[in-house]
DNA sequence: TTGTAAGCGTTATCAG
DNA sequence: CTGATAACGCTTACAA
């Protein structure tokens, strides 16, 4: 039925040896003639080698599993498609699995993955439903990256987001607003806290209260209703005139919110978002945000990898530099 | 270094079939002493079966290989994420490839994905990048699934492009609209040729002109240059009343497009789009679309999957039931 | 340059 | 109920 290496080598006359030294793309010595024979009788079977065998014989799967919060959100989208594209150039192909952000999911999403002996293991998001010891995987050697979460086991890839925060905050401040409101994404969130925390600092440095903060979820529809709630229900002239919503789809959610309030964005509430989205260049007023250069944390992600399998050990953690994206929402250029 | 079922065997005092059938959750025999002295071997050692061997031997992949075109595009990731979720829940995993459409990426990630011998392959998209005959995967056992193209070889899951077409510019004709115009995606796309039909066909049967197009690569940012260049090139009286982008975050580009250009939507132009994104819910005015129940159609695509390796081996094709969602973008109701 | 054969870690058949 | 052992399809010493 299926063809293996071993009809191949019946139909060629040569040995299996023979036949995985050409197929493999190997470099060890055949000669010309044989191997365009078998060249020939590899394309006309139709030949592709099992890689489960061939997994199995290495001991070494060119596999690296993704562990990700949720497809939805296009941030992870992004850095998925860096990991991916990254990999494909570098020959490894990507298991995919999604926690729903649920424990359960994430668990045996990741006992599915270490099964798989996955070479390496990126794991996306903040978020607290992942948990991984080195001892569970090191036995493997399995490589494994963290993007945008610190650790100390792993290396990681992260943005600060601390001064993301800070610099937001620092924006909104030199703009000449005093009331700063936060949307938080989901409890536990890595990115929230830093991010809260980074504002926090500033507008403490500025001698400003503490941001009023709801929180959204990291979905437009929380992002919505936390802007309400932020909105509606300050006492009158306590209204914030900013908010900073953890990522740009609580923001654009927020600014819908704002809208449907009747209040003008960006003069009545001024609004920014985290994650410089595609599309957040594309709602009007164009949304103010902060870039995290998504699909690049991908790709270094997956650099960091191939460097790990190259022998440097060293946990590294990496910071990629994201910047401020100052666009109408903000108030900062007409809208 | 790594646990196999030899070491367990050993550890446990018994023989790796008897490792083998408990740790493969068999339903052999097994008694039940014997049964939780290996149950605590397994896991004092952390014993974990690997997958490349399991497959080898049962021959069988429990790997569902997704070939998409572009994961930055929320409907992709949303059917993905609909594959996925029904894939963990049947106990597949993911192998996720991208193709970026460009035609050597879909050739190699195709290859790749057959090496696995994938037990099924769902291809997402019209485009034609992806080339794929019965014969190619036959051999293989391969289930085929392709979502959003239609063929005779391999079973599918679809909307109706042509009807949505329709439906959506029976709309905008029902309201008024005489001058309608068209954002296709990009060329050789299934979705965009039905979907232009559908309106092409409406509005012929209303006695209108063929709509102008323009096409947008499926980007806001092409949706923007797509709506620019239709809002402006127009002779004064021809501009189009209403436009249909083939999706939504094209349809968001001409959205921004026409605030841009001073235009007011809808009064001065109504818009629509398709995939029902949930940020379309969010930009304001709310964008009109056509609900694909993206997720739902990867979670089709995973059943159908199911089924044929239960044995039902007919070329099914179900096509799922979309729907337009009318909100203020195209003017039906008050912005 | 080519071939032989011993793995790689499981599963499953066949005997006990 | 338990255990040997022959596959599964490939790679890689080691020999020739």
């Amino acid at each position: 039925m299926v063809v293996t290496i071993r009809d191949v080598a019946e139909a060629a006359g040569v040995s299996v040896a023979t036949v995985s030294r050409i197929a493999s793309g190997s470099d060890y010595p055949v000669g010309a003639r044989t191997r365009e024979r078998v060249e020939a009788v590899i394309s006309a079977l139709d030949y592709r080698p099992n890689q489960s065998a061939t997994d199995l014989s290495r001991r070494d799967t060119h596999l690296v599993g993704v562990l990700a919060p949720d497809m939805a959100n296009q941030y992870y989208a992004e850095v998925t498609r860096g990991i991916e594209d990254a990999a494909q150039t570098a020959g490894y192909q990507v298991l995919f699995s999604s926690t729903d952000r649920r424990k359960g999911r994430a668990e045996s999403a990741l006992e599915a993955l270490l099964r798989r002996r996955v070479a390496a293991l990126v794991i996306l998001g903040g978020g607290d439903e992942v948990s991984l010891t080195r001892k569970q995987v090191t036995a493997y050697g399995t490589e494994v990256v963290l993007v945008g979460r610190p650790s100390d086991e792993f290396p990681t890839i992260q943005t600060d987001g601390e001064s993301a925060g800070q610099e937001m905050a620092s924006h909104f401040v030199g703009l000449g607003h005093e009331r700063i409101a936060f949307i938080a994404g989901s409890r536990g969130s890595t990115a929230t806290r830093l991010r809260l925390a980074g504002v926090r600092k500033t507008l403490r440095g500025a001698g400003l209260a503490n941001p009023a903060t709801a929180r959204g979820g990291y979905t437009e529809e929380g992002g919505y209703r936390a802007a309400r709630e932020l909105l509606e229900q300050a006492a009158p002239g306590e209204r914030p005139t900013a908010i900073i919503a953890a990522n740009d789809r609580m923001a654009i959610g927020a600014m819908a919110a704002a809208n449907d309030l009747g209040l003008r964005v960006p003069d009545d509430v001024a609004l920014a978002g985290f994650d410089d989205t595609p599309i957040s260049a594309y709602v009007r007023p164009a949304l103010t945000t902060f870039s995290l250069h998504s699909a690049q944390l991908g790709a270094e992600a997956m650099q960091q990898i191939l460097d790990r399998e190259e022998g440097d050990t060293a946990i590294r953690h990496r910071t990629v530099e994201g910047e401020i994206v100052v666009r109408a929402s903000c108030g900062a250029r007409p809208a």
